[in-house]
Parts: structure tokens; C-alpha cells; sequence
DNA sequence: TCCAGAAATTGAAATAATCAAAATAATGCT
DNA sequence: AGCATTATTTTGATTATTTCAATTTCTGGA
């Protein structure tokens, strides 16, 4: 990971210690909700509000430092792999997330057949399945 | 569309008005909210309670008769064309979602490199850009 | 028609996220 | 380093979406 410090200077972003933090708690635990992540953070420095957790996050997807994640059914998730195309596979039994690379070269259909006049900038996929825990348990 | 009613017999569910109407909404209104949806039902029946549009909906999508979709940072949306691949295009701008067609053949990655033991079922898929209104609002 | 189970209504509540005003901290300049 | 400006955080309230639980009503089958 990159130094919180330098990222945020990067992008021409204030250098706050809640910024830090939440920067921090993000790479520590990829997929957490803004709530674990709060607890995280509470846990490096003490204390951090709630309002200032959402900002931060919301500032620091805004500016590619991390990326927000709304699966169905469950509170977005954040994470700080960005820049690479990899997406994610969601168990439906209990809602665990893990990353998943797909095959090199095999960009899902981003041709598609119409697109209604829209610019499209991002193809998001997202895989639904069972994880193996939840398999093993039936 | 198909009649409402068999829908509902088919799958072995209880035919109430509610339900009906639901289905009705859900097809006359393409990627509403449960919102959007309890409005138009009740421009048709009168009156329904949230909790019975919300149940309706639940079960409908349970059963395969219309199918829920969540982008981020909107309130869930349902649709009525199921069974086929087609997939959601969102306007970043105005939130607006468009259906569009995956070119034929073209399975959006389903051979993930490592699928982490899960058994997956469902790759669903969302294209993000700006809408033309918004193209052109700039 | 009547009964048992399913669904709807009602009202409260949980969850996630946002808003607004005041207090605090960070940045840039001297 | 000190100070003013601007941005960020805190605080507390609020919205939006969805779910829970108890009661009433309705549906489908005997």
C-alpha cells in the first residue's frame, strides 16, 4: 500500500487524521462497510464521527483512492484495489465478498449492441453465488 | 405480458388484488422503485399499504416473476423482463437506467480465473456513463 | 359455506446515509 | 512561527428505505 500521506498530498487533498485512518482501515480489511471501517478507525486513533467516516470515504472514492461497492442487499463496501479491472464474487447464503480476476484480455461485453446514446465509462459485474462454507453447511 | 393471474397460479401463489396490481405496476413502469411502484398501484386499486408492496415485490422477485435490481446509491428497482440476459445501463448523472442487450454470445466473463471455491450462478452486470440528456445538458 | 393457512394492514423500529450549523483543524502566505 | 482563509470535523437532527411484529382480512380447498 501506498503512504496515506503521499496519496492524499497526490491528489491535492487536505491531510487529515481521520483521512489517515480511513485510509488505513480500508487496506486493512477490503469489503468493509462504512460501520466496520468506523470501528477500525476508532480503534487506531480514539474517536472519529460517523458524518466524518462518510465524507472521507465519499472524498476518497470521488478522487480513486479507494472504490465503493454496493452489492444488493448489504451497506456499501470499500475498497482500495483500484485501477485494476477485477470484480467480485458475493456469497448469497452470508453476504461474504471476495475479489475474483477475470481472464486477461476478456473484457465483458463492453461492445454492447445498443447503447441508448449513452457514454459508458465503467462496466461493473458482479458474480452471485454460494461460497464454499455455505455449501459445506447444507 | 403475460396475464397476471396465471403468472401467480403458475408459480403456486395466492392470487390477491395486491399482487395483480403489483405485477401490473412492475410492467407498466420499467425500473421503478417500490415507491414508484406503491404510487401506481394505488392510481389502480385505490390503496395499498407499504408493507404489502414490499412483500408483493419480495415474493414476485423470489419467484422469478420479475426481478430486483440495486445500483448504487438508489433505492432498489424491479423490472419484468426476466429469463432473458440483458443487462443495465445507469446514468451517473440524472440515475436514469436503460435495458441494453449483451452482443449475442458474448457471456461477460463467466470463466473467472479463480472463483475461490463458490458456485456461481448469476454474473450481473451494470454500465455507468451519462445519459444523452445529460451529455447534452453540459 | 366454513376453516386453516397465507397475505394484508397497522404502527413501530432498524439501518444506512445525509443535512445543516457550529467548532476545529489544515493550508498557504508573510 | 503566526495568522487568516478555507476545508474538515463534530454534533445532533433528519430522511429514505426497508423490515419486524401483532392483528385483521382474505384466499383456496374440504
Amino acid at each position: 500500500m501506498l503512504d496515506p500521506i503521499e496519496s492524499l498530498r497526490g491528489r491535492g487533498l487536505s491531510v487529515t487524521a481521520q483521512r489517515i485512518a480511513v485510509l488505513r482501515a480500508v487496506s486493512g480489511r477490503p469489503h468493509g462497510t462504512a460501520d466496520d471501517l468506523a470501528e477500525d478507525v476508532r480503534r487506531e486513533i480514539g474517536t472519529i464521527s460517523r458524518q466524518a467516516v462518510y465524507n472521507a470515504l465519499g472524498t476518497l472514492a470521488a478522487h480513486g483512492l479507494i472504490r465503493r461497492i454496493q452489492p444488493s442487499g448489504s451497506a456499501a463496501r470499500y475498497e482500495d484495489r483500484v485501477g485494476d479491472d477485477h470484480q467480485h464474487l458475493v456469497c448469497r447464503s452470508c453476504g461474504e465478498m471476495v475479489d475474483v480476476d477475470c481472464a486477461p484480455g476478456e473484457t465483458p461485453c463492453l461492445n454492447v449492441v445498443d447503447d441508448a446514446g449513452y457514454e459508458i465509462d465503467e462496466a461493473e459485474v458482479v458474480y452471485w453465488g454460494t461460497c464454499p462454507k455455505c455449501l459445506k453447511a447444507r
